[in-house]
RNA sequence: GCUCCUGUCGUCUAGCCUGGCCUAGGACACCGCCCUUUCAAGGCGGCGACACGGGUUCAAAUCCCGUCGGGAGCGCCA
C-alpha cells in the first residue's frame, strides 16, 4: 500500500472554526495512526478575502490544539510551495496543457450572461448548469479573441450522459448524474485557479493518498474525479465527513455560543480536552472509555467508524469532558494554569513568593472541582479575595436572619476576638462551644458558620476553606484576605445593622 | 425548484453490511437516593429513542419500496 499522505487545506480567512478544525484532527489523527504525513496547505487563492494574519492565526490555533504537520507553508518540504498563491504558474501550466490535449476550452461567456442563464434555469425549476455555448468554438477562433484582449476562463470538457461513481470511505458508494455538472471553470479570467482545479493540481502533486474533509465537498469530488481523469492523475480516496450543527439544527455559528478554537483556548479549556470531544463529534471508540488522550485517540480512531449523519455540538458535554481532563493535572500545573486569569483580574501580584506560589497551589487545587475551564477560576476565587456582608445574596441573608443565624454569627463574632490563631480544629472547638451556648446544632449551627464567614451559602469544605484562609490572610495579595476574626466582625456588625 | 447526503433517547453514539443474542447498550444533560458540617464533586439508581407507512420473512432497528423531516450543493467563493 502507498504512504498515507492526508492534508488540511484552509483558506485563511478568519479564525480556526471547529467544524474546521475537526477535519483537521481527523485527517491527523488518520496520518499519525497510519505513520503517514500530514500537510498543511494554505488555500488562498481568493486575494479578496485572504490575509497573512489569519493564516499566522491559523497555525497558532492549530498548534495549540497539538495538531503538527511534516510539511507546509512555515516548514517546508518537498511537495512545495505550499501556499496557492505561490504555485500559479503550475496551474497556468498543467491548464495550458489540458487545452493543448482538447480536454479544456476557453469560455468567453459574460458572467453576466451566466448569471442570466442560472436564474431562468432555476425558474424553470431545472438544476443551473453551464449551457456549453463556448464548447464549439475552434482552437484558432479563441486564440484570436485571446489574443484580441477579450476575457476569458478556461473550462474542462465534462460528459453530459451517465454517472460518476465513486466510493466514499464514510458514506460507501455514491452516484451523480453527469447531466448536471457542467463544465467546471479551471482558471478564472483574472488567470486565477478556480478551487476544484487547485484542489486537483495540489492534491495530486502533493501525492495526497486519502481527501478527508467536509460533506459539502460531495459534488465537488465528483467533478474533481473528472479533472483527475483529464489530467491523467490517479484520484485518491475520499473520505466525507458530515457537517457539525448548534442545538437547533443549523451549522453552528456564533449565534450558538463560542465556534472558533481560539475562543475556546481563551475562555481557558484545556486543549487535550478540546481535541477529546472534537474527536467524539462523529465518532466513537468501540469500547466506553471516553476521556482519552491524543495517543490513545490516534490508536483508538477508526475512520470507517465515523458517522454519516450531522453531529450538533454539545457545550455541556465539552465541559465534562474538559472537567476530566482538568482532574488529571498536578497542582502545580492547575496553579500555573490558575494564575493568568487570577492576575488579569488583579488577585494576584505580576512576581509571586514561593508561599504564595504554595498557597495558589492549594487554593487552586481545592477549588478546582467546581471547574470546567480555567476562565471560571477568578470567580471561585472570590471566595477568599471577596468579602462583603452587604452585597450577600437574599438566601444568604435569609440564613442570617434565622434565630439561630443571628445567635451564632454574634457568638462566632466574640469568640473569634478572643482567639489568636484559628484553623478547623480551632473553629471545631468554637463551634462546639456555639453550639452549646446557643443550642443550635447541624445545619442551623453550620450553614450560618459558613455565611459567616464567606456570605455565601456554598463553596469549598470548611475544613479545607479555613486554614487555606488565614494561611492568604496572612500573605500580601494585592487584594488582602479578610481573615475569619475581621469576616465574623464584619458579618456581626451586618446584621445588628438589619 | 433540482441534485446529492442523512434520519436510533433532548444531545453524542453502539447495534444495521453478515436479520433472531435488542426486554435496543454506553456517555452528556436531567431527576432521585447515598455520602456530606450547605452546595458541588463522587457513588448508586431512574426517566428517555429505532421518523412514518407499506412490503419481504417463522422473525426487521437491521433487507426492499414509498412518504415525511433535517442538512448540503447548484459561482470566474473556497
Amino acid at each position: 500500500m502507498t504512504k498515507v499522505r492526508v492534508r488540511f487545506a484552509p483558506s485563511p480567512t478568519g479564525y480556526l472554526h471547529v467544524g474546521n478544525a475537526r477535519t483537521a484532527l481527523f485527517n491527523w489523527l488518520f496520518a499519525r495512526q497510519n505513520k503517514g504525513e500530514f500537510i498543511l496547505r494554505v488555500e488562498d487563492t481568493d486575494v479578496e478575502r485572504s490575509e497573512k494574519e489569519y493564516e499566522d492565526q491559523l497555525i497558532k490555533d492549530l498548534q495549540w490544539l497539538g495538531l503538527d504537520w511534516d510539511e507546509g507553508p512555515d516548514k517546508g518540504g518537498d511537495h512545495g510551495p505550499y501556499r496557492q498563491s505561490l504555485r500559479m504558474d503550475i496551474y497556468a501550466s498543467y491548464s495550458q496543457t489540458l487545452i493543448e490535449n482538447k480536454k479544456a476550452y476557453y469560455c468567453f461567456c459574460s458572467p453576466e450572461q451566466l448569471k442570466r442563464e442560472r436564474e431562468s434555469a432555476r425558474a424553470e425549476g431545472k438544476t443551473p448548469v453551464y449551457s456549453g455555448t463556448c464548447r464549439g468554438l475552434s482552437p484558432e477562433e479563441s486564440k484570436q479573441r485571446i489574443e484580441a484582449g477579450e476575457e476569458a476562463v478556461i473550462r474542462l470538457f465534462t460528459p453530459d450522459r451517465g454517472t460518476l461513481d465513486f466510493h466514499d470511505l464514510v458514506r460507501g458508494s455514491l452516484s451523480f448524474q453527469l447531466e448536471l455538472i457542467g463544465d467546471p471553470v479551471l482558471l478564472r479570467s483574472n488567470g486565477l485557479p478556480a478551487y476544484n482545479y487547485a484542489v486537483v493540481v495540489d492534491d495530486a502533486l502533493m501525492g495526497i493518498s486519502h481527501v478527508i474533509r467536509g460533506e459539502d465537498h460531495l459534488i465537488n469530488t465528483a467533478k474533481q474525479i473528472l479533472l483527475y481523469k483529464a489530467l491523467e492523475f490517479d484520484p485518491p480516496l475520499f473520505a466525507h465527513l458530515s457537517m457539525v450543527m448548534g442545538e437547533d439544527n443549523t451549522r453552528l455559528s456564533k449565534r450558538h455560543g463560542a465556534t472558533s478554537v481560539h475562543q475556546f483556548n481563551q475562555e481557558g479549556f484545556l486543549a487535550s480536552a478540546l481535541f477529546n470531544y472534537l474527536a467524539l463529534l462523529g465518532w466513537s471508540p468501540s469500547e466506553e472509555k471516553e476521556v482519552l488522550s491524543k495517543n490513545e485517540l490516534i490508536h483508538k480512531f477508526d475512520l470507517s467508524k465515523v458517522s454519516r449523519s450531522a453531529a450538533v455540538f454539545d457545550y455541556d458535554k465539552l465541559h465534562w469532558i474538559s472537567r476530566q481532563h482538568i482532574k488529571k493535572l498536578s497542582a502545580r500545573e492547575i496553579a500555573e494554569k490558575a494564575f493568568e486569569p487570577l492576575q488579569e483580574e488583579g488577585f494576584l501580584p505580576d512576581e509571586m513568593s514561593d508561599k504564595q506560589w504554595s498557597w495558589l497551589q492549594k487554593a487552586a487545587t481545592a477549588l478546582i472541582k467546581g471547574i470546567s475551564c480555567f476562565s471560571e477560576f477568578p470567580e471561585q476565587f472570590l471566595i477568599f479575595f471577596s468579602f462583603s456582608p452587604k452585597k450577600m445574596t437574599e438566601d444568604a441573608r435569609k440564613v442570617l436572619e434565622t434565630e439561630c443565624g443571628t445567635k451564632v454569627v454574634q457568638a462566632l463574632s466574640k469568640e473569634l476576638k478572643q482567639t489568636l490563631r484559628v484553623n478547623f480544629d480551632k473553629l471545631s472547638v468554637i463551634s462546639g462551644e456555639i453550639k452549646k451556648q446557643t443550642g443550635c446544632k447541624g445545619k442551623d449551627l453550620f450553614h450560618p458558620l459558613r455565611v459567616a464567614l464567606t456570605a455565601q451559602t456554598s463553596g469549598l469544605d470548611l475544613d479545607k476553606f479555613i486554614p487555606l484562609l488565614e494561611q492568604g490572610a496572612k500573605l500580601d495579595f494585592p487584594v488582602p484576605i479578610k481573615n475569619c476574626a475581621q469576616r465574623a466582625a464584619e458579618t456581626d456588625r451586618f446584621i445588628q445593622g438589619i
